[in-house]
DNA sequence: GAGCGTGGTTACCGATTGGATACCGTGGTG
DNA sequence: CACCACGGTATCCAATCGGTAACCACGCTC
């Protein structure tokens, strides 16, 4: 999923502290996720980062991690409404780097 | 400038890969600016993260080096287009984390 | 009871980050 | 000559990051 197009060393703008983060929110976007499935579109995420991501957007808020009783275990992770609410500029950050793609690559080059 | 304001430790995105490089993107929002007159609202920036913050910024091509040739020293720094475009989805994000400022702290505390 | 899936944790270790501090060459200025 | 401002560098060091790999408890299934 972000493997190409997001190898996030060239976006220029992060979410959090830790680079995986802005990738996190995104792939929460619709709707509750669980532990393994946010490990597909984040393949190449290992799980300790991918915890640590989790439990730092949880901290400040952008995120509920609810963990069900239930004999199987299942954990689910959802944006909060504060984290629901950087979606949007998180989109708008997107799009201008989408938009100037060409001219990042550029720059980078030379 | 920044210093109350935007300990950058709590904002959660980051523009570039150091946590300084928004905050001089935004000190050259109103035009050039020489290295000095930036150490002034970033005092709390160490010459070291400074220049290289302005290095990767120039590599990345948002910002354009001028070195005058001139007997006393003179060297400005100012937004190219590319760094200028992504002024807006910053303001976005500024504005996004001023209106959730009290969220964002809430959250952190507990 | 051996093995599997889920949701992680732990230990280890090299690479990177970032802060403090001192220093430096050039060109004025007193 | 001494000293200052400018625009940085150099060095040292501690903290953090981030990857690999192994491990773990629990419940289930074969």
């Amino acid at each position: 999923m972000f493997e190409e197009i997001c190898p996030s060393s060239l976006l220029p703008f992060r979410i959090g502290g830790d680079k995986w983060a802005g990738m996190v929110l995104r792939c929460l976007e619709d709707g509750p996720r669980r532990y393994s499935e946010l490990r597909v579109p984040l393949a190449r995420i290992s799980p300790k980062m991918l915890t640590q991501s989790l439990r730092s957007l949880e901290r400040d808020g952008f995120i509920r991690r609810t963990e069900y009783a239930e004999p199987v275990r299942r954990v689910t992770y959802e944006l909060t409404g504060l984290g629901r609410s950087l979606l949007e500029p998180l989109r708008t950050f997107c799009s201008w780097a989408e938009e100037h793609w060409d001219e990042l690559l550029d720059a980078r080059e030379s």
